[in-house]
DNA sequence: GGGATTCTGGAGCGATCGCTCAGGTAGTGT
DNA sequence: ACACTACCTGAGCGATCGCTCCAGAATCCC
């Protein structure tokens, strides 16, 4: 192993990088991405970016997939579906932009065949909690999910709104639902 | 009235520029929506995009509101929840690259403060769908619903899974889910 | 016909884009 | 100190962007 000051330097600008394009992307939006605008973001050079990067492509590539692993590794964390509600509900009050951005690296990913797997992984993740938290309703459960997240990124959706959900998905039976809302 | 020939001509090339900037977004997405590349869609000179819109902005914003229109008025005249579940099938399978379009337009909107009003058309025709449906089951249809749209952008949703969503949605019991499935 | 209005479209300006490249800087081994 | 190598960067090229401008063609009103 060499210790190479200068190679540890070089990885640190390239996570820099990335950080700068997913706060770019949080935004202003992937159209936004561009090799000058990331590197002002990040405070380094334009041509450091292609220096780190093959093109400005590859780099929004890359910062794709790390979100994705981010929000895969975040479900695969749930415990609960009151602890999915909670999720939920932070994504809508406080994420809102890292929403919106997910969305748009998503949209990205579902216009490329090249990017077909990582549309997967977010499905496969978003199945397998549903399929974890509720298995005999897991197809109702990762719809709702979805739509959710979807709303997530228009209005406001309180913690309340979000268990009231998932209760009257995993319910026994409409009529209960009168039971409790509010925990 | 003075049916003006010039008028006339002119309101022609104007919806002629709509409709093939719709057909660049869903082939290509919002980010593509260029002076040139519109004109070139609709076979007219680049000048004229600038000539009957006033930015080329103002052109995409006006084709989002009438992707708007089209899709709050399909949702109104949906009669059933199995007709809903037919609707859902065709975007999955036909109209693949229209859902892309239109949720490219739908995060546009949601990125925008003063396209915030066609946000809420949108959730509101399909809150009022849900509670038009199924009353008691409001809000799980309406997160169930914009789940299977995200869903149909990704892979293909065939008929009968929408229609089991939907069933699992209204259904009185869990347990009673064991009686059909494949019908 | 003449004159006003509406439409058409080519030229081109300044800005920004992704990307290339030659040369400069700095850390490494001896 | 030295050459060596790996890391870094400013300048700039060709392409495209949104948009302006203006001269000409088409059409309606009189």
């Amino acid at each position: 192993m060499s210790p190479d000051g200068r190679r540890a330097k070089g990885a640190l600008r390239r996570r820099a990088l990335l950080e700068a394009t997913l706060r770019v992307v949080g935004r202003e939006g992937v159209a936004a991405v561009s090799q000058r605008a990331v590197a002002a973001e990040a405070d380094v050079p334009p041509s450091a970016v292609l220096y780190y990067f093959p093109s400005v492509d590859s780099l929004l590539v890359t910062a794709l997939r790390e979100v994705n692993d981010r929000y895969c590794a975040e479900l695969a964390a749930v415990t609960s579906l009151a602890d999915l509600a909670s999720h939920v509900a932070r994504w809508a009050t406080q994420d809102r932009d890292r929403v919106i951005a997910e969305y748009e690296l998503w949209l990205l990913a579902a216009r490329r065949a090249d990017l077909r797997d990582e549309l997967r992984r977010w499905d496969d993740a978003v199945d397998a909690l549903a399929a974890r938290l509720a298995p005999e309703r897991a197809e109702v459960l990762a719809a709702a999910l979805n739509g959710l997240y979807l709303r997530a990124a228009t209005v406001g959706t309180t913690h309340t709104d979000a268990a009231r959900v998932f209760d009257a998905v995993v319910v026994t039976s409409p009529s209960s639902k009168l039971g409790k809302s509010g925990h």
